[in-house]
DNA sequence: GTCGGATATGACATCGTTCCCACATCGGAT
DNA sequence: ATCCGATGTGGGAACGATGTCATATCCGAC
């Protein structure tokens, strides 16, 4: 509490390189020198620095070094939806995988909005983040960081394949498991629920979904691929209308956790059994499909895996910004659990 | 592609504010003036400005401003674990809260480890932050933080309450009120799976449990308190252990979502109903105990709300620094479903 | 015709770092 | 004695923004 000095050191500055100069007796330079350990400093000269350092606790203004250096140690990463579980886990590895590589994350959740998106673009741009990983709601936030010189890659879905590097998993491979599963259980009436196809998530899966149809010599249906809207309420709605509808189908998938969840609620209001009245198998493993009973197949993917990719993709690409762009897909695997079935008898 | 004028503008360094001037015609300051709105600046130069920075695309660099001002515009948000969906909504409410305030969020995932935690807090001191919200692991981080003069709120839990300000829930009353439920529903026999009881929500969770208790005029039982670890696996193995010993409760009280999950797997392992061989309540309403059958009666806590008003009284908290400390609790509510009914009769 | 206020703009120091350069000292070789 | 490389250290100019201050011009009032 007692002030120092001359300067109003007063309340509480916080000490800056400066103070730690004049504590060791010394000037900034050598300073900086001893601290970040690039260029010389005699050992003792270093000892005292550092001794000084600590005492007055201090720690380097990062906002100075990245306006000096130019290069920040920070990365941007924009999730649609912190509160699905898919989300989550994609930041939760993102933040690891940073953490191990010395970048702090600065993030932010879009709420699926491109306007929100856009904004938080703009944001990174202005903290000159050394590079962003994004879940793309439109192709402009990859174009706008791009066009400023920011390393960018595209998660679970690209808007920019070929310019950008992405890390996604393999939608069309999951969807042809998940429905020649269904298949092979004998169904023929199969449900595809699905919330867009105009991104690469829902335009792969529907792929699959249709292939694996086409290779079990059954025909596609298009009465049977529902559009849904992209929460649970809508979801659930368009469930309760197909299954009460005449000449229902005797299998669902369902091509996200969250259209799983509306689908789920629907059968249960109805009173059908899962899986005697009704098989439902699920793209992206939620917690909650191994704690219901019957549990819910589901095509896992390594979501937590998939953002510590991502962020190491971004640090290799920050280090070679000029290399050629990738697209690294990640693995799924079929988890058969109890909600799948033969179709009931007829 | 064209390279203009003599500078090396080249393929693309990121256009300053001087590089606005020029192209304008005018000063640095008066850009400075006609950008951010402080200070003359004549309608038609304005407005040439405005339209030279767009045509740039120049985004000012928040690194200089900050250093400049001293003030930044961003918050750090510390959580133990984003793949809890409790943390994650929280992180979720503190997200949108933060933008609409204009502040960015840098986020870090502490894994629960006191290292971690010191390893984000230093971070956030170099990246001169507006201010943290924590949930914290240790009363280390908000005193470390504090010392620096970074503001700190402290979210869920608090080791620092009367010199820093918190956002908790009622935790006491929630707990009392799950616990009352059972009491009322005619159990004698009901244990609490507690993780820890040194943290404030563990504290008051336990406490709310005793008063409940006694209210009821029931002895409290120290046998029938588990401590088990923090995950689920533990706390279905500690389950598995008591349901399957002698003289088994006849309902349990789990005092967060991860020990309840543990419960409910080691109750569906064992093949024991709910609620007809017992009772489950939870505190803290996660997804799955509403998807489940019988859905999970829980206390349930406005998850998103508590990271959004944390982040509003970090907001009031940088306004006026050396205002007294404030706690909020944030009504917590028992959502009741059908994982609890009267006790098996004898 | 000069004064003074309003209106506008630019020069320049500053924030906290880094790092290029200049410079100092020293021991040993010529 | 002089020169040289090796070993250290400090001075000062950046980085990109802001904001204070000085200054310039204009207009009307005395």
């Amino acid at each position: 509490m007692t002030t120092e000095g001359r300067a109003p050191l007063g309340r509480s500055r916080r000490p800056t390189i400066k103070d730690v100069a004049e504590a060791a007796g010394v000037s900034r330079s050598t300073v900086s020198r001893a601290l970040t350990g690039r260029g010389y400093a005699a050992g003792e000269v270093r000892e005292r620095v550092l001794r000084a350092a600590a005492e007055l606790g201090y720690v380097p203004d990062a906002m100075a070094r990245t306006l000096k250096q130019q290069v920040s140690r920070s990365v941007g990463v924009l999730v649609s939806d912190l509160r699905n579980p898919f989300y989550a886990e994609l930041a939760a590895g993102a933040s690891r995988e940073a953490r191990e590589r010395g970048y702090t994350m600065v993030l932010a959740d879009t709420s699926l909005s491109a306007e929100a998106e856009s904004e938080a673009a703009e944001a990174l741009v202005a903290l000159r983040v050394a590079g962003v990983i994004v879940t793309p709601n439109s192709s402009a936030v990859s174009t706008y960081l791009s066009s400023h010189g920011i390393p960018v890659v595209e998660v679970d879905r690209q808007f920019a394949a070929g310019s950008t590097d992405g890390v996604v998993v393999g939608n069309r491979v999951g969807a042809r498991l998940a429905t020649s599963h269904l298949v092979g259980l004998g169904h023929r009436r199969i449900a595809l629920f699905i919330d867009e196809t105009d991104w690469t998530t829902g335009y792969e899966r529907h792929q699959g979904y249709l292939e694996a149809l086409a290779a079990g010599g059954l025909t596609a249906d298009p009465g049977l691929v529902v559009s849904s809207g992209w929460d649970v309420a809508d979801s659930r709605r368009r469930a309760l209308d197909m299954l009460r509808g005449p000449d229902r189908p005797t299998a669902v998938f369902a091509a996200n956790n969250v259209l799983a969840e509306g689908v789920w609620r629907a059968i249960g209001e109805l009173g059908l059994g899962v899986p005697g009245d009704i098989s439902l198998v699920a793209f992206d493993d939620a917690p909650w499909m191994s704690m219901v009973s019957p549990g819910v197949s589901a095509v896992a993917q390594d979501t937590f895996n998939l953002g510590a990719t991502a962020v190491r993709r971004l640090h290799e690409r920050i280090a070679l910004p000029e290399a050629d762009s990738v697209t690294t897909v990640l693995n799924v695997r079929l988890v058969e659990r109890e909600s799948t079935a033969h179709p009931p008898a007829l």
